[in-house]
RNA sequence: GCCGGGGUGGCGAAACUGGCAGACGCAUCGGACUUAAAAUCCGAAGAUCUCAAAAGGAUCGUGUGGGUUCGAUUCCCACCCCCGGCACCA
C-alpha cells in the first residue's frame, strides 16, 4: 500500500510567524512562583539599546534560550527574563548629533531590537520587561543610593577625573584614548571634582572569599575579579624621621607631626637592605618638606613636574623614573641608621601608604633607581651564606628565594620565615603590623551627564548636603534639556531642576546635577525581574527568594570585571539591608564567545555585520540558532560562513523530509512501545541509537552546556534513521513528486515511532517552531512542552555485542566482537586466538596482556 | 614580570574517568537519480609509503623535547607560540 499524502517543503517563514504568534497568544512563558516546582532562573546579560543587534549580540541570547527550553521541557518552572540597560552615552551622543531625544532614540532602538529577538523565537517572558531609563526602575537606584548614604557606603570626596578641556566634561577612563578625548582629540586634563563614591572596598575580602562559592564560573573571570581585588599581604612599618629632620619639619609647623613615615612591604624580610624611602609626590609629608625647605618654591616646582606627568602621561606608556633627595632623613627602624628620603614619580599615592622603602638589592626597581642616583646597595637575601652576590656587580635584583644576610638576628633564616619572624617583631616593638592591601578602589559613580539616574540629593546653604527623602522619590529627569555637548551636566543649566526646596529646613536648595554610572543600573536588575511591577520595593524579598539566585547567566567576557563585581556587590548590600538572604547573585556564568566575520569581530563601523533579520528571511531563525550552537562550542568565538548556515538549513530540511514522511505512519493513537512488540536485529539497532541519543544529547545540555555536541549527537541519529528507513522500506520522499512507502511491519513502526519523537523533542530548543510544526504533525496538538524531555533506558541503550580493539605492543592490529557481557577471560581468549593478533605475537613471547575494563585489549610481546 | 586559558586534518570541531585520534559538519571528490543542471539520496577522504591493481599492509601523526605507563590529545617535567587579564601595586 502507498501512502497517498504528497512531501511539503519545509517553509520556515511560515511556520516561525504561526508559532510566535501562538506562544505570544497563550502567553506560553509567562511564569507564575510555583512552590511546589523547582525553579530554574535563566538569564542573559541584558542588552544595551544600540539599535540593530546582529548575529554576535544575538548569539547570547540563542544560548540562554537553549537553557531555558530545555530546562522547561525537564519540568523546571522557568524564569527567563528580558531587559534593556536603557541609560548611557550613546543616547546622549546622538541627541547631540541628530537633535533626537536620547529617550526617543532608545525607545525606538529598543522597538526595533525587541522584534528582533521576537523573530528569533526567544523565549522571553516579555512581559516582565524592564527598561532601566524609565522612573519606575531608576527610581530604586535612587532608593538604593539614600539606603547607602544611610550606611556610609556612599560618600562624596574630592578626586581626580579625567577633563577634557575642549568638550569641557569628565571622560570615563575608557573615553580617553592615548591620554586624548576620543570625541575632540584634544589633551585630557586632571580635575579634581568633588565626586560620589559607593563604598566596595568594605567588601573586599568578602569579594574575594566568596568566590569559593563559584566553582560554576570560567577561571578566567575569577581570575580576573582576583586581580582586579588586587590583595597582597605585607606589613605596615614605620620609619621614624631623624632627630634632624623632625626639628625642621616640627619648626615650621605648629601642629604635632607624625614622627614617621608608615610604608608599605610585602618583604619586610628584605627591611635590613632598606637604604632610602621613597614617597608618591602626593605624599602628605611632601607638603611639608616643601614647607621647611630652604627653598620651597623650587621645592614645589620640582614635585609639581611629577604630578603634571601622572595620569595622561602613564596612561600612554612608561615614563622614565625620576626622583629627587628631599634632603631629610628617616631612621631605618631594623638596622638604626638613617636612610635618605626622596620623592619620586614611580610611588603611587593611591596605593599602600603613598611610600615605599627602598630596597634595590632586592628589588628591581629600587635597583634602577639606585643606579641611577647612586643609592647604596646592600645584600640582605642570598642563595646561601657563602653565596653572597657582590652588590656592586650586581646586574639585576636579587628578587626571588634565598637566606638572610647583613640581618642582625635574623641571619640564616629562609626568606619566607624570615618574614613571618619580622613581621611579629615588628608588632612586638610597637613599629608596625601585617597588613592586607588592596587593589581596588571605591567606585566614583558620579557622571556629568543627562542620560542617566539623578543622583538624589540636594545641596542647601545652611543644613549643607541633604538626601532626598525615600518618599519623594523618583528625582525624575526633565525631558526638556539641551544637548550642545559643551558645558557640565545638562541637568545643571536646567534652573526648574537645579532649584529645590531643602527637605529639612525648606529653605532653597540646589539639586545634584550629576548623574549615576551607568553600571548602577545593572548591578541588581536581575533581582527587579523577579517582581518588575513592584511600586512600594525595588522586589517583594520573598519573591527573590524563590527565584533567586540566577542559575545560569550568559553573556560576553568584557563585563567579567566591572559588572560581575559590582552585582556581586550590590547583593551584598541587598543582604546587609535585609532584602535577601543571598551573597551571590550568579551561581553559574557561562562567557560566550564572539562572532567575527573576515576575522573580525561585528561592528557597524568596519561594516561586517551580519542582521540576524537577513538570515531569517533566507533561512529561517531555526536554522541560524542551529548553525550558531553546532558551529562551536559555546564559549568560544566563531568565525561566520554562509556554507554553514546552509548546512544547518540542509539538515533541518532533511528532519522535515524524515518526520513528514512518516508522520502518516507513526502519528497519532494506538502505536505499542517497542517495549512491547517484537524487535527484529535492525529494530533493536535503532532503538539502541536512540537511547543512546537521548543519553547523550541531554548529558550535553544539562549539566554540561555542550550544545554543538548535542546537535551533533542528533544528527548522527538522523543519519541513521535515513539508512534504517532505506533498508525497510519505508521510502523518504526527496521532493513533492515521489510518493511513500507505506510500513506495515509493527516493530519498525513502534521503534520508528520513538525515534522521531525523541528527535522532535530533543531538538525543539535548538529549533522550536519546526519542532512544534512537526510535533503537532505527529498527532499532538498540546505542544511540545507538554510533551517533555524525553527518557532513556540504560540497558537499552547498552550495546549488545561490543568490537573490542588489540593492540599488541601498543598498536592496534586486529578486533574481535564479543558480548558485551562477556567476562575478562572470555575476551582475552578471543583476543589472543584472533588471526590478525596471532601474525604479530606467534614464535613471540607473550609477556602480559592487559583487558582493560572490557574495552581494549593490549598485548606485550618480547 | 605575575596570573588564567589554549595549540588536534584543507576548515569549524570531537574524544566526558589514561583505552581504536579526527565523531558531526563545511569545503572537496565519486556514484545514483535526471535529456541536463539544481535539489536529493548513497559513498570516499589525516599524511607518507607499499602492492600491477583492488583487497590489504607498513610507517608517521594531537605545538617542541623528555618522562611515567601494557597504553598518553589526556598525567608529570622543561621549553616554544597564540589569546585574555593585571601591572612603576612596593
Amino acid at each position: 500500500t502507498y501512502n497517498e499524502r504528497i512531501v511539503s517543503e519545509y517553509k520556515p517563514q511560515t511556520i516561525e510567524k504561526k508559532w510566535q504568534e501562538r506562544w505570544q497568544r497563550e502567553r506560553s512563558f509567562e511564569v507564575d512562583e510555583d512552590p511546589a516546582r523547582p525553579k530554574f532562573y535563566c538569564l542573559e546579560m541584558f542588552a544595551y539599546p544600540s539599535g540593530h543587534a546582529h548575529v554576535g549580540h544575538v548569539r547570547n541570547y540563542m544560548i540562554g534560550d537553549v537553557v531555558a527550553r530545555m530546562k522547561r521541557m525537564r519540568g523546571f518552572n522557568v524564569l527567563h527574563p528580558f531587559g534593556w540597560d536603557a541609560f548611557g552615552l550613546p543616547a546622549e551622543n546622538a541627541a547631540i548629533k541628530n537633535g533626537t531625544h536620547p529617550e526617543t532614540w532608545t525607545l525606538e532602538n529598543i522597538a526595533h531590537m525587541k522584534g528582533q529577538l521576537q523573530r528569533l523565537g526567544i523565549s522571553y517572558a516579555w512581559e516582565r520587561e524592564i527598561a532601566t531609563c524609565l522612573p519606575e526602575y531608576y527610581r530604586w537606584n535612587q532608593w538604593m543610593f539614600l539606603k547607602m548614604l544611610e550606611r556610609d557606603l556612599a560618600y562624596r570626596k574630592r578626586s581626580n577625573v579625567n577633563w577634557c578641556p575642549s568638550c569641557q566634561t569628565v571622560l570615563a577612563n575608557e573615553q580617553v584614548v592615548n591620554g586624548t578625548c576620543w570625541r575632540c582629540g584634544s589633551v585630557v586634563e586632571t580635575r579634581e571634582l568633588e565626586q560620589w563614591f559607593f563604598r566596595i572596598t568594605a567588601y573586599a575580602d568578602e569579594l574575594l572569599d566568596g568566590m569559593e562559592q563559584l566553582g560554576e564560573w570560567p577561571e578566567k573571570v575569577l581570575t580576573m575579579q582576583r586581580n582586579w581585588v588586587g590583595r597582597s599581604e605585607g606589613a605596615r612599618v614605620s620609619f621614624p624621621l631623624s632627630p634632624e629632620t623632625s626639628a625642621a619639619v616640627k619648626s615650621s609647623r605648629t601642629d604635632a607631626a607624625s614622627e614617621a613615615i608608615e610604608v608599605f612591604t610585602t618583604r619586610i624580610d628584605t627591611i635590613y637592605g632598606a637604604t632610602f624611602i621613597v614617597l608618591a609626590p602626593e605624599h602628605p609629608l611632601v607638603r611639608r618638606f616643601a614647607d621647611a625647605a630652604s627653598d620651597p618654591a623650587a621645592f614645589r616646582e620640582k614635585v609639581a613636574k611629577f604630578t603634571a606627568q601622572d595620569r595622561a602621561a602613564r596612561m600612554t606608556g612608561d615614563v622614565e623614573k625620576e626622583g629627587f633627595d628631599t634632603g631629610y632623613t628617616a631612621i631605618n627602624p631594623f638596622t638604626h641608621q638613617p636612610v635618605p628620603v626622596w620623592i619620586a614619580n614611580f610611588v603611587l599615592g593611591e596605593y599602600g601608604t603613598g611610600a615605599v622603602m627602598g630596597v634595590p638589592g632586592h628589588d628591581q626597581r629600587d635597583f634602577e633607581f639606585a643606579r641611577k642616583y647612586a643609592l647604596p646597595i646592600v645584600v640582605v637575601v642570598a642563595p646561601s651564606a657563602s653565596d653572597v652576590p657582590d652588590a656592586q656587580s650586581m646586574q639585576e635584583a636579587h628578587a626571588g628565594a634565598g637566606m638572610l644576610v647583613n640581618s642582625g638576628e635574623f641571619n640564616g633564616l629562609e626568606w619566607q620565615e624570615a618574614n613571618r619572624r619580622m613581621t611579629a617583631a615588628a608588632a612586638e616593638r610597637g613599629i608596625g603590623a601585617g597588613t592586607i592591601q588592596y587593589r581596588l578602589k571605591d567606585w566614583g559613580i558620579s557622571r556629568q551627564r543627562y542620560w542617566g539616574t539623578p543622583i538624589p540629593v540636594v545641596y542647601c546653604d545652611t543644613c549643607g548636603m541633604v538626601p532626598v527623602p525615600a518618599d519623594d522619590l523618583p528625582v525624575v529627569l526633565p525631558r526638556t534639556a539641551e544637548f550642545s555637548g559643551r558645558g557640565n551636566s545638562p541637568l545643571a543649566q536646567i534652573p526648574e531642576f537645579v532649584n529645590a526646596t531643602c527637605p529639612d529646613c525648606g529653605g532653597a536648595a540646589r539639586r545634584e546635577t550629576d548623574t549615576m554610572d551607568t553600571f548602577v543600573d545593572s548591578s541588581w536588575y536581575f533581582f527587579r525581574f523577579c517582581d518588575p511591577g513592584n511600586t512600594n520595593l525595588p522586589f517583594d524579598p520573598e519573591k527573590v527568594a524563590y527565584w533567586g539566585p540566577v542559575d545560569f547567566y550568559s553573556g560576553g567576557v568584557e563585563h567579567a570585571i566591572l559588572h560581575l563585581i559590582y552585582s556581586r556587590f550590590f547583593t551584598r548590600v541587598f543582604r546587609d539591608i535585609g532584602m535577601t538572604s543571598l551573597s551571590e547573585p550568579f551561581s553559574r556564568l557561562l562567557t560566550q564567545g564572539m562572532v567575527l566575520k573576515g576575522g573580525q569581530v561585528m561592528s557597524k563601523s568596519k561594516g561586517n555585520v551580519v542582521d540576524p533579520d537577513d538570515m531569517i528571511q533566507k533561512f529561517g531563525a531555526d536554522a541560524l540558532r542551529l548553525y550558531v550552537m553546532f558551529v562551536a562550542p559555546p564559549e568560544k568565538e566563531i568565525e561566520w560562513t554562509d556554507s554553514g548556515l546552509d548546512g544547518s538549513y540542509r539538515f533541518l530540511a532533511r528532519v522535515w523530509r524524515l518526520v513528514d514522511s512518516l508522520c502518516q505512519t507513526i502519528g497519532g493513537e494506538g502505536i505499542p512501545s517497542p517495549a512491547e512488540v517484537e524487535l527484529n536485529d535492525a529494530e533493536r539497532a535503532l532503538r539502541r541509537k536512540t537511547h543512546q541519543t537521548i543519553k547523550r544529547v541531554t548529558g550535553d545540555l544539562d549539566p554540561r552546556v555542550h550544545l554543538n555536541t548535542a546537535v551533533s549527537a542528533m544528527m548522527e541519529l538522523v543519519n541513521e534513521l535515513y539508512v534504517f528507513c532505506s533498508k525497510s522500506q519505508c521510502g523518504i520522499a526527496s521532493d513533492e513528486s515521489e510518493r511513500v512507502g507505506m510500513v506495515e511491519r509493527a516493530g519498525t513502526i513502534a521503534v520508528l515511532k520513538e525515534a522521531v519523537e525523541a528527535l522532535v523533542r530533543m531538538l525543539s530548543p535548538f529549533a522550536p517552531h519546526m519542532a512544534e510544526e512537526l510535533w503537532e504533525m505527529l498527532g499532538h496538538p498540546d505542544g511540545i512542552v507538554a510533551a517533555g524531555w524525553p527518557a532513556f533506558d540504560e540497558s537499552v541503550a547498552r550495546a549488545e555485542q561490543i568490537v573490542v580493539p588489540v593492540q599488541v605492543n601498543g598498536k592496534v592490529r586486529g578486533r574481535v566482537t564479543v558480548d558485551a557481557d562477556a567476562s575478562e577471560d572470555d575476551i582475552r581468549a578471543a583476543a589472543l586466538a584472533d588471526p590478525a593478533v596471532q601474525a604479530h605475537t606467534t614464535g613471540k613471547n607473550v609477556k602480559k596482556v592487559v583487558v582493560a575494563n572490557g574495552r581494549l585489549v593490549s598485548v606485550v610481546v618480547a
